[in-house]
DNA sequence: CTAAAATCCTGGTGGC
DNA sequence: TGCCACCAGGATTTTA
């Protein structure tokens, strides 16, 4: 599943293809990929400039000359390619971007869950997430006072983007176990100590998976090397590399949640204290 | 407010 | 080898 760490991966790998080259068409496959309509993309994109490539939480962001943006959102196989004219269309390519140094940029995706959007400001598509973990702003204080605002669990609270933008189900299992949180705690219980381990646990998941070109869960993304250093996603029945016990699996909002029930215990530290 | 369920999709997987 | 039911899962929408 491409998350902050494969979105950055794929901005810095298109930035140099394409900052500076411009659009000479689009050519839509799907129609229901385009979010802001196709009609429109195919009408309006030729001759747009490409002056910025980033990103935003999970969406790859390209500033077109002029103030408008086209930006894509990868869900669960969506995939860019930069290939030579004629290698079109892929058996999945639905959207081919046409640029004019001949070559064609590919938004291919299996299952059709992800989305191109194009519109005249930004932030008209990421107005409503919430902060970049990455971001200098983005400070222990104020990860203290969003979490002691909300009564959700810690899982599906880190895995929505207008709480926190860009995390995922692998990268949020991943900085819960590095944390010591259990998945189920409710966020305004957790102490001071804890939220002081899970800040910096979710920054140093993140930037460790960008430094190895995130994951590659499978077929959809090879390249990847941080699926080798994961510590509890899709481990489940493997000894933890921190304790040795097993990992179990569970479902937490409708997802598959990995946790070693030792390192991340149900309660907070200190209810426990007063068991022992 | 929080949570659960349904929806969109199809390649891969496990069972037989 | 072939067939098929079933799963994964980000985000949104609906229902409780």
């Amino acid at each position: 599943m491409p998350e902050l760490p494969e979105v950055e991966s794929f901005s810095r790998r298109l930035r140099p293809e394409l900052v500076g080259r411009t659009f000479t068409d689009a050519q839509v496959f799907w129609p229901r990929t385009v979010a802001t309509g196709a009609d429109v993309l195919c009408r309006e994109l030729p001759g747009r400039g490409i002056e910025r490539v980033g990103r935003r939480g999970k969406f790859l962001v390209f500033e077109l000359r002029g103030g408008a943006a086209v930006l894509l959102h990868l869900r669960m196989t969506g995939r860019l390619e930069v290939v030579p004219a004629g290698d079109v269309p892929g058996r999945f390519t639905r959207v081919a971007f046409g640029l004019d140094d001949g070559r064609v940029l590919c938004f291919d995706d299996a299952r059709k869950f992800g989305r191109v959007y194009l519109v005249p400001d930004v932030e008209l598509v990421t107005g409503a997430l919430g902060p970049e973990p990455l971001d200098d702003g983005f400070t222990v204080q104020a990860f203290a006072r969003s979490l002691a605002q909300r009564a959700r669990r810690l899982k599906p609270l880190l895995l929505d983007q207008t709480f926190l933008a860009g995390l995922g189900n692998i990268y949020v299992d991943e900085s819960l176990h590095l944390a010591g949180l259990h998945p189920l705690r409710r966020a305004d219980t957790l102490a001071a100590a804890e939220v002081a381990r899970q800040h910096p646990a979710i920054r140093k998941t993140l930037n460790a998976a960008i430094e190895r070109n995130g994951t590659s869960i499978d077929w959809a993304y090879p390249g990847g090397g941080y699926q080798l250093r994961l510590r509890v996603y899709d481990r489940a029945g493997l000894p933890c590399r921190r304790c040795g016990t097993l990992i179990e699996r569970t479902v937490v909002g409708q997802r598959g949640t990995y946790y070693c029930p030792r390192c991340q215990r149900a309660e907070s530290e200190e209810v426990r204290g007063k068991h022992d």
